[in-house]
DNA sequence: CGCCAGGGCCATA
DNA sequence: TATGGCCATGGC
C-alpha cells in the first residue's frame, strides 16, 4: 500500500471520522473558509454565532460592510475579512446566489474564477470547492506542509505541486480527500501543536524527525 | 508578557 | 519570482 494511504488508515483508526466541514450549510462554509484565514477556528465560531440570524448570501450582500466588520470582529483581520466576504457575494450574485449553478461548473473553470475574486487565496478556493461543493480536490494548508514534511516527504513550495502530489497517490475520493484534511488538522492540533511529544505520536514510527531525536 | 492561529494581498526589486 | 509588511482578535 501506498505510504500516504497508511499514515491516512493510522489517522482514522485513532481519530475516526472528524465531520467536516463543521458548518450547516453551503454558504456557512464558503464564510467561515474566509474567516478562519490565519485565523484560529474558536475565533471564527464567535463571529459566526453573531453572523447566524443573517447568514443568507442576499441577506449578507445587503449588509453595510461596516456592520459586517463590526458582527465578524472576533475573527481578527475584520474589514480586510468583510470586504472579503462582500468580493465573494459580487461575484456569488452573477452566478444568482446559486450554489447548484455552482456544481455544475467545471471544477478548473469554477476554480480560476473562485481565485479571480479578491480575498480568496488557492486554499480557501480548494476548501470552499472540497468542503462547500463536495468535489475531490486536496486542501494544503499550513499544517499539512508541516506535517508531511517532518515525514520525510518532499514539500514543494507551490501550493500546487504539493496539492497534485496528493492528488495523484490518492484515490480521487471526495471522502477520502475530505477526511484526510480533516484527520491532519485533528492530529496537528491535537498532538504536534498541543502536546508536542513525538515520542508517543501515533505516527512516531513514520516520523524522520522523531526518529532521529529519539 | 509574547507567540501564533485551518492566508492572502500588495509594494518593491 | 521572491521577500517583507500588513491585517487584528483571543487562547495559552
Amino acid at each position: 500500500m501506498d505510504r500516504l494511504m497508511g499514515i491516512y488508515n493510522k489517522l482514522y483508526r485513532h481519530y475516526g471520522p472528524q465531520h467536516w466541514w463543521p458548518g450547516d450549510t453551503r454558504f456557512e462554509i464558503v464564510i467561515g473558509a474566509i474567516l478562519t484565514q490565519n485565523t484560529s477556528w474558536s475565533n471564527v465560531e464567535k463571529a459566526i454565532v453573531n453572523m447566524k440570524p443573517y447568514l443568507e448570501p442576499e441577506i449578507l450582500h445587503r449588509m453595510d460592510v461596516n456592520r459586517l466588520a463590526e458582527m465578524i470582529k472576533p475573527s481578527g483581520f475584520f474589514n480586510v475579512k468583510a470586504n472579503r466576504i462582500r468580493n465573494f457575494l459580487d461575484w456569488f450574485s452573477g452566478k444568482g446566489y446559486s450554489f447548484s449553478r455552482l456544481m455544475e461548473m467545471d471544477v478548473e473553470e469554477l476554480r480560476k474564477e473562485l481565485l479571480g475574486i479578491n480575498g480568496v487565496g488557492r486554499e480557501t478556493a480548494d476548501s470552499i470547492i472540497l468542503y462547500g461543493l463536495g468535489k475531490p480536490v486536496f486542501v494544503i494548508d499550513a499544517y499539512t506542509r508541516r506535517l508531511f514534511g517532518r515525514l520525510g516527504f518532499d514539500m514543494p513550495d507551490d501550493y500546487d505541486d504539493v496539492r497534485v502530489i496528493f492528488e495523484n497517490r490518492l484515490d480521487r475520493h471526495e471522502g477520502l480527500f475530505n477526511e484526510y484534511h480533516a484527520l491532519i488538522v485533528r492530529h496537528s492540533k491535537e498532538c504536534c501543536r498541543k502536546k508536542p511529544d513525538c515520542a508517543n505520536c501515533i505516527l512516531a514510527s513514520d516520523c524522520a524527525a522523531a526518529a532521529e531525536k529519539y
